[in-house]
DNA sequence: GAAAGTTGAAATAAAGATAATTACAACTTT
DNA sequence: AAAGTTGTAATTATCTTTATTTCAACTTTC
């Protein structure tokens, strides 16, 4: 089980925006390129970070754009962008529990709040790190390379 | 993208053995009514929770129980049982970036540690609860219908 | 305004992961 | 010996994720 590597892919499509975007236009063919992603699907992810609000995109003239500051897209931003966890919540429990049994009827109840608990942690934690923080680290990789 | 379901299934099944442990033998047929999971898988996860030492099986004669306290088993003993999550981690890198392409060779070792802190901090929280408070709560629910 | 290049989106296919099913040998108890 | 159970392998079904194909709509440039 992994959490679905549009996720990483969202990252990664960004650093190259923000990177790359002084010398170049940053079309879908070029961001993947660099990811190794299909061009659809660079775009699609590029789709649900433009309703998020993350960047920007125009047809025709091609070349994505940021719509923000690096500092104010942080981690978590992207994860719920790209749809990572739906409304279910990231842990999953069987369908057809027995209503019959007691423990079968009263089981979710009993966990729902804890998982909710885990998963808002997983969550905090992505919100404390931002882009500009990523490419920061990416740069300063790329220059002592 | 869901954690799989065998996490809160092997949580149900492990409820289920404690409470009705004293009433009656608690088979793969028991807990498969209870769950509604199949029984093979029902093996399967009692086989997982064995290996890592939480229940005790034995073929023949049938009937799981705990091999440990209620209150010595924490839900991360149990998610790491099963095995919700492998080697790789809890996110999804795409397998082929581009090499060729500065961002595309370093931002897998620029996002490792911030993933590796999210997943850490959902574990933490798994850690910081035991099958004991998980089952006294379903007792509790139990009596109050 | 025609050509070239791009995005957005739908439909379909391929690949991979999860869960169910079938089948049966090994084991315990009665 | 019979009945019931576990452990395990092999197969199938279902669902999710990712890739591919296709094309209309749009921009820019010539």
């Amino acid at each position: 089980m992994q959490i679905k590597s549009k996720f990483t892919a969202a990252v990664h499509i960004l650093a190259c925006i923000d990177i790359f975007g002084g010398q170049m236009r940053v079309t879908s063919d070029v961001l993947s390129g660099s990811t190794g992603i299909n061009a659809v699907i660079v775009r699609n992810v590029l789709g649900q970070l433009r309703t998020a609000g993350i960047v920007e995109t125009r047809q025709g003239s091609g070349g994505a754009h940021l719509a923000k500051a690096l500092d104010e897209i942080t981690l978590y931003d992207i994860y719920k962008a790209v749809d990572c966890v739906d409304d279910e919540g990231l842990f999953h429990f069987h369908e057809n529990p027995n209503a019959e049994c007691p423990v079968g009827r009263n089981i979710h109840r009993v966990m729902d709040g804890r998982l909710e608990a885990a998963q808002a942690a997983l969550e905090n934690e992505l919100k404390s790190t931002t882009l500009a923080e990523v490419v920061a680290d990416t740069r300063k990789m790329i220059d002592e390379e």
